[in-house]
DNA sequence: CTGAAAGCGCTTACAG
DNA sequence: CTGAAAGCGCTTACAG
């Protein structure tokens, strides 16, 4: 039937929309939109179900455009991080991600590079592109994004680490307790003189790591390196060269503590014979380096569940009768002969489903459940999976 | 001037309009359109000036979503990634990031999970979120979610891996160029009998690289484990216990070089004089494994920019007159002394500037250049970056 | 339970 | 060079 509306749009790929949807189910565009949203008037069954053979038949697809700028909802979340590929900050944003979804929201990721005007034009972007919430991991430095995203009407958090001086939403580990932990884990193996790896200054996390490990030590001067695997190798070539290395060490990142194995095997320093190491964060890299790393790990799934939350509404960044501790994940940087049994684990663990924002509030979403013309396309062969 | 409509938007949070920009300024809404999308009409300096001081002083942002509405053009593209916390991904996500953002356009991530139902489903997503391309590293399985994309009118791509039988475009290094070079290399190593760790089977990326690995040693049973860290840790110590490990092998992956190499530390098997490894991939942990890895590098950020030019409208993915090859990047776990000198720097690359989409084209954002009322908040100290 | 109509905030022919 | 007006495809009071 060459000629009729749908051919044509077929034809010519002009989108097909609510109105052609009501015209082929002999209803209304208000009704055909009830039946999608699932609300806010009832629809009669069997005019729910003309519809949806209507959506169907026609591959009808919303047009989120559309929607957001009547409703107001984008069905989008911004995430702004230092760096992706950071194995941290990537495990951080999938849990994020995971929540998201889970939420229907799809997550629009920008790389802030530790660079704040670039973190600030990023938020721009995110705020024009009328996301309803961020997420950022700040880039350093006085900026404040999440501030300004409030102050624009858009929920907003930080996670992980927050600009000094700003007082905005904070989702963050038990920096604190996770020191006290690596060092008295160190204790136990009979160090008494325990030295840490600091970044360069002592703002956000590490700036409270750095303060844990001084209240228990009574030590004050940190070794200090930028957060790269590059700058900790490099730092421990000179200690080496120099005849500096600790008995002990504790690293405020994976990334360090990586850099730092890696250097040491360069010169034939063993791990942990001649340097017991414990890291922080708990990335998922940390337990295939050589030693595997013992590290204090960041609960970042639950940090990810809680900021999707309270973008949702929910409740207050720092309950404090819901702390975030971050646990000791034993590997055999420390000395211990045995892992813990779960220190494979971590990047199984994030395929777990998480509970996300809206979930209770979740509308089935028929253009999903029905599929747009096309059903989906079958489980994927699980042997057959790329890289 | 409580009363006067600025102040009623500003303490009711109601978004300021091109409208009210108009107002202000003493002209219209089309000129304000004009002024800031840069035509399609010409405007008189005199009335830009004004118009561009009202955005300034009324903290005006574009509404996306009714840009995207009337223009089509939503400013998003869509990047569908198996697991964005796999280093090789994540790097490959971090230079299609950089090449968007430089095209103005910001980047919807959804991971896969190696799940057919789940990319399908994050395809639908990203199509009804109107995104003006959408860039796929195949799950695997028969899905084909890029024809399915274009099927819809969208511009997409493949990036690594196509499914298999598909014909849709894809943009892959050359990876039977690069296990020759690998295995060339053992060769120069003085190893005769070279092993291959495949995945699974035998599709997409790897696929190819089994294939070369047959050609260029007469060997036909490859070595095979799931692309993960733990199973390739589990495959070795299967070797190990079996007294079954070879002396050379290629691995197909990173990630399970990297789990191999862990597996050997635990056993004491010493790399590369028991065993010379090469991987191929090149993400950016191979440079921090002990010892590091030699591997042959992907071309990711070449990837990457073809990719976004393609969604731009630009040539073919597969331009015979400019192949993308992959180097061989030389660590010492192939048995060679000193690494090649520029094994280090494989993040920092990231950080490049690379051309993009519609760079040429780009129009001047006076909304990001001037800023909504506030401006950008200075350069971040780099000595006060977080982890 | 259903439908006609307004309107979200832009962009873009079109007329001047 | 400028402006009035239509319209993108939805959602949502409102009236029936």
């Amino acid at each position: 039937m060459i000629g009729c509306p749908e051919t044509v749009k077929e034809i010519t790929r002009v989108a097909v929309t609510i109105a052609d949807v009501a015209r082929r189910a002999g209803t209304s565009a208000a009704v055909v939109s009830y039946v999608l949203n699932d609300g806010p008037r009832p629809v009669a069954e069997h005019t729910r179900a003309r519809v949806l053979a209507a959506v169907r038949e026609l591959g009808y697809r919303r047009n989120r455009a559309a929607a957001a700028l009547r409703s107001g909802r984008s069905g989008l979340v911004g995430l702004v991080l230092p760096d992706t590929t950071n194995p941290y900050f990537a495990a951080l944003g999938r849990y994020l991600e995971t929540a998201l979804i889970g939420a229907g929201k799809l997550t629009v990721t920008a790389n802030s590079d530790y660079d704040a005007p670039r973190q600030s034009l990023a938020v721009d972007m995110l705020l024009t592109a009328q996301v309803e919430g961020v997420v950022v991991v700040s880039a350093g430095g006085p900026a404040d994004p999440v501030a300004r995203a409030l102050a624009a009407g858009t929920p907003a958090v930080y996670v992980h680490h927050r600009p000094p001086g700003s007082d905005a939403p904070l989702i963050a580990g038990d920096n604190g307790a996770a020191i006290a932990a690596a060092v008295a884990h160190l204790r136990e193996h009979g160090h008494t003189e325990i030295a840490f790896l600091a970044g360069p200054t002592d703002h956000g996390p590490v700036g409270e790591r750095v303060a844990a490990w001084c209240a228990a030590t009574g030590a004050t001067e940190p070794l200090r390196c930028a957060y790269t695997r590059a700058a900790a190798a490099e730092l421990f070539a000179s200690l080496a060269r120099d005849g500096r290395v600790p008995r002990a060490l504790v690293a405020a990142t994976d990334e360090q503590a990586i850099g730092l194995l890696a250097a040491a095997y360069a010169d034939g320093i063993r791990i942990p014979d001649r340097l017991a190491v414990i890291s922080c964060d708990g990335s998922p890299d940390a337990s295939f380096t050589a030693p595997p790393l013992t590290v204090t790990r960041q609960p970042l799934r639950a940090m990810a569940e809680r900021a999707v939350a309270i973008l949702g509404g929910a409740g207050s960044p720092a309950d404090p009768a819901d702390p975030l501790p971050a646990d000791l994940a034993v590997g055999r940087s420390c000395g211990c002969s045995s892992p813990s049994p779960d220190d494979h684990g971590d990047r199984e663990q994030l395929q777990q489903p998480v509970a996300g924002m809206d979930r209770g509030e979740l509308r089935g979403n028929p253009l999903v459940e029905h599929g747009a013309g096309e059903q989906h396309e079958g489980e994927a062969d699980p042997q057959d999976e790329p890289e």
